[in-house]
DNA sequence: GCTTATATTGACGTTTACGTAAACTGCGCT
DNA sequence: AGCGCAGTTTACGTAAACGTCAATATAAGC
């Protein structure tokens, strides 16, 4: 495991450019140390990417993915912080499995659109063989 | 259940604005008849309504839920586009499995940082009890 | 028939999430 | 020393997905 990664080592191992980079940067999502001007990100820093694009792909946007990430950080020390944040993952939970709820069903359609696909190959195929 | 649904009904029920409605309607995806100038929702498109504000939710754009829900029709009447239309349905399913798998990851990540939060809070009460 | 609520079209504005171009800077190599 | 390549900052541009008026029309309730 490497200790610090260059930003277009990032790049291409997760197909992002470096704008997006420097764009999640500036956003506080992402804080590389610098070596002069030059950005290096560690194991966790690329870890943290991983989890932004995770988010990306569950469609959230920047300002939820950067609440879910801040998730993960050290838990508060407060008893009425640690209540709210149980409550605010009580909630990530639910829109969590409201998308999988939607994902059985989009799939489960597709599966239907492919058995009407594939029953009228193969009636199309008796059509052919018929001929 | 109803012949016809006004838009105001629609954006009750579903939590969405009228220029929401008609932006859809702008861009193809929904195509309610008229009674005069108003607008009227047959149940079959408060369906595809459901099934855009699901691909929404899933994080994809509205042209890629146009592709989607587009597959729901008739299928081709030409192999070709059978097998096509089957190709399609598989990269979408590649992307769904994907995104659940992001959800179960997600999901495995939330409880690790509830059940932290929670032993937290243990430990805050036994420091209390010793006070 | 008059008001009130609901609809419509048109048009410009806004937010999010980057793209893209310009103008440097600094390292590695020959 | 010169070249190329990777990296940097600054700043304007853009596509998607609506928001937000304004002006007007229609429908519904009393």
């Amino acid at each position: 495991m490497k200790e610090f990664y260059t930003i277009t080592e990032l790049t291409r191992e997760f197909d992002v450019t470096t704008r997006t980079l420097r764009f999640y940067e500036d956003e506080g999502m992402l804080s590389p140390i610098r070596k002069g001007r030059q950005r290096l990100y560690s194991p966790a820093q690329r870890t943290r990417l991983k989890l932004i694009l995770r988010g990306k792909r569950l469609g959230f946007s920047l300002s939820e993915i950067r609440e879910i990430v801040d998730m993960y950080r050290e838990p508060p020390g407060e008893t009425g912080q640690l209540w709210l944040l149980i409550d605010k993952i009580a909630e990530r939970r639910v829109e969590l499995l409201q998308k999988r709820h939607d994902i059985e069903a989009t799939l489960s359609d597709l599966e239907g659109v492919e058995m009407g696909c594939r029953s009228r190959l193969a009636q199309l195929g008796v059509d052919a063989d018929e001929l």
